[in-house]
DNA sequence: GTCTATAGCATGATAGAC
DNA sequence: GTCTATCATGCTATAGAC
């Protein structure tokens, strides 16, 4: 299954065979059917498994000063792999895209990582005091998973350094607008 | 070409066949090695289109008042197809980020519609007198792109709509504190 | 140029020995 | 539970009639 999620990370979930899988797991190919009954079973366990990762890294957080630090330190998770992301994307971000335009019941999970990030983030907008707090957490998990796109379409680390940056800076002046609670 | 387009945009590039692209376009799977003669060709045709489509429109605002009613307008595009990104994405971004992840010839070509915009959205905040035009334009298409990946994966076009006015309020506060030229 | 038929191959999935 | 062998299908690509 780890095999599977870094293979599906690199490669795409449909240009990802179970043969690739196997192979990178060093295990033969039948294993693989004996624990996922299908290649969707497969995915699906994938993404089970990162949506618990996006929830144990949030949990992590817990321990911070407070929201703004929190969201900052979320934010720079994405700048601790950058050169991953700049070079395969955000791995929640492309396998969503890629799950989400298939109309069965893996596309209907395929936004699990992203909604618990937006529930998250929300809640510490909503700490925060700040207005609007939903769309607070859209706008700052687009500017991740948008700077993921742009630093792979163009090969390049620094520019998801650079809008890390521009997002913590974000983050601080809107921490600072808003109305004590 | 145009329904390899629609295709490739509904379904993803691996996950279309020629057998799909040929029967959606009323054609004989033969004729479409005619004209293309492999299935990566016809995929780079479509990316080619893509790069002549996105410079027409950004031509097309060449009438307009002002680079940020220029900026403004290029946002608006995303918003005017807000179900259909809701529904499989934005168009240039997944295909790009499909293409990425190879590492050949397509791959390297993957990125020039964002590149394009990129460029003429750096034109606009030079224009405008603003520091750092390339990375006012980085943070602008990466909010489009982000907004565009989250309004996809919950299928919320009106996730889009919102994030589009808070990106045409940034443009006017960006263009309201830059320097007059 | 258009179209049918099919070769050659990779893939998802299964059968069954061990 | 592990592993090998293989089936069935669908795909890219080509051959060749018209």
């Amino acid at each position: 299954m780890a095999s599977a999620a870094e293979l599906l990370h690199q490669q795409g979930a449909s240009a990802t065979s179970l043969a690739d899988i196997a192979q990178h797991a060093d295990v033969p190919l039948g294993n693989v059917y004996y624990y996922y009954r299908t290649k969707d079973d497969l995915v699906r366990a994938v993404l089970v498994a990162q949506t618990e990762q996006v929830a144990a890294m949030m949990d992590g957080f817990a321990g911070l000063g407070g929201p703004a630090e929190r969201l900052k330190a979320l934010v720079s998770r994405w700048d601790a792999m950058r050169d991953l992301v700049a070079r395969y994307g955000c791995p929640f971000g492309s396998l969503t895209t890629e799950l989400n335009r298939r109309d069965d019941d893996l596309a209907r999970d395929a936004a699990a990582p992203m909604r618990a990030i937006l529930d998250w983030a929300a809640g510490q907008f909503r700490e925060l005091g700040c207005a609007e707090p939903d769309d607070l957490a859209v706008t700052l998990l687009s500017g991740i998973q948008g700077s993921a796109l742009l630093a792979a379409a163009l090969g390049d680390p620094d520019l998801l350094a650079r809008q890390v940056r521009h997002l913590h800076s974000w983050i601080d002046s809107t921490a600072a607008t808003a109305p004590k609670r």
